[in-house]
DNA sequence: TAGGCCATCTGGTCCT
DNA sequence: AGGACCAGATGGCCTA
């Protein structure tokens, strides 16, 4: 469920009627503290419960040596703590005198309170072969399923509207751009209507960091400074926004004005940079698909429909200087025809992992975008997700 | 060198 | 009991 500024100022009116019981409970919550530590009665109770968090701060600031010094020991530790953790999680109300003596041969536990809880089996070396088997079989399975996760997030990558295969997003900034991603395509299926290029970008873009803005805005062939910078003067939000634009956008516009994208002294500073070089050639295939990356092998990209425009992924030939360095980039969106930049303004430094941007190499070269697949338009529940 | 990102190990919790 | 899932800790790598 989302909030909306309708329920915000009812809540706001409602204030000056509520606002006698919050003080009443306040007041009435006040007294009773006052009697808690004042009863002399419930001092022992409270001195328990102070003594077990100092325990538990105690044991946190244990050294790292210490630490180390138990994970070395053996895998019989395993079953220590988790002995440990029983009784100080889940057994306030056993006895106290139910402990194990048999603890004191463990690091640090000159100065630690007695356990309680089940007590400890004996190692015995076959149980201890069997518990490090157990926990190598864990740590492969851990593995395999981290790798299935990544796996399944390179997939993702390749589906959401900028993809690089050497420039990989970062996990979060791939969950991010999905989520805008479907977000704006069942905005344009609420609508019904074409979005303007910028709307869209700031949508795409809502949350991720400069430098992936810089780099979608660039798949998309958007100049970021130009629809950051428009929004600022009224406090994040674009003037000519429409139901895209709805989310003020949270960059300052400095960050934009580095000496990357300033045109500085150069008369056509979209040459200074050799990224820019290709940029541009990019924008030379505009509205004639050409500039993609044979290197790409994954699924072809789904067409792009955010100006009713549809094209499939289409092999070209990147720049000479581009193949050399061994830099492909696809750019599976050809719709955007009448969105060319302003050629002075270039993008700042890379978000993504390669740092390609440092080398003059060009960022974008790789990179598709596509829009596809109709979303089933789940309304309200995607808009009290996107505004969480 | 600090910070970001990542892979891996590990122990706890929940479920079958 | 064992597997899946999760989160914390740790160390490596890379970049600004």
């Amino acid at each position: 469920m989302s909030i909306t500024d309708s329920h915000v100022m009812a809540l706001a009116s409602d204030v000056p009627t509520i606002w006698p019981g919050i003080i009443v409970e306040l007041r009435q919550s006040a007294e009773m503290l006052t009697r808690l530590f004042s009863d002399a009665s419930l001092l022992p109770e409270m001195q328990k419960y102070s003594s077990w968090a100092e325990d538990s701060e105690s044991e946190d600031s244990k050294t790292k040596d210490e630490e180390d010094h138990c994970r070395d020991d053996d895998m019989d530790d395993m079953d220590l703590r988790s002995s440990r953790a029983h009784s100080e999680i889940g057994c306030e109300d056993e006895e106290d005198d139910d402990v194990d003596d048999d603890d004191g041969e463990n690091c640090g536990e000159g100065d630690m309170p007695k356990k309680r809880g089940p007590k400890k089996r004996k190692m015995t070396p076959a149980r201890i072969e069997r518990s490090k088997v157990r926990r190598q079989k864990a740590n492969a399975r851990e593995r395999t399923r981290m790798h299935d996760l990544n796996s399944a997030l390179d997939n993702l990558r390749k589906v959401v509207p900028c993809y690089s295969k050497t420039q990989k997003l970062s996990k979060i900034e791939t969950l991010r751009l999905a989520k805008n991603y479907i977000w704006a395509l069942s905005e344009i299926l609420r609508s019904g209507k074409r979005p303007d290029l910028v709307s869209y970008v700031q949508t795409l873009c809502k949350g991720l960091s400069q430098p992936t803005t810089n780099l979608v805005a660039g798949c998309l062939q958007l100049n970021s400074r130009n629809f950051l910078t428009e929004q600022c003067p009224e406090g994040g939000r674009y003037p000519g926004s429409n139901s895209f634009s709805m989310h003020p956008y949270p960059y300052q516009c400095s960050r934009l004005s580095s000496p990357q994208c300033q045109t500085g002294s150069n008369s056509h500073p979209i040459r200074t940079h050799g990224y820019c070089s290709a940029y541009e050639s990019l924008y030379a295939g505009s509205g004639s698909p050409e500039y993609n990356s044979p290197e790409y092998e994954g699924p072809i990209s789904p067409p792009v429909c955010i100006n009713g425009n549809f094209s499939l992924k289409h092999h070209g030939t990147a720049s000479p200087e581009v193949a050399e360095k061994g830099y492909h980039y696809s750019m599976h969106y050809s719709g955007l025809t009448g969105a060319r930049p302003a050629p002075g303004h270039i993008f700042g430094s890379s978000g993504v992992r390669s740092g390609i941007h440092s080398e003059n190499v060009p960022p974008y070269q790789d990179m598709h975008v596509h829009h596809d697949r109709a979303p089933v338009p789940v309304y309200d529940e995607l808009n009290a997700f996107f505004h969480n």
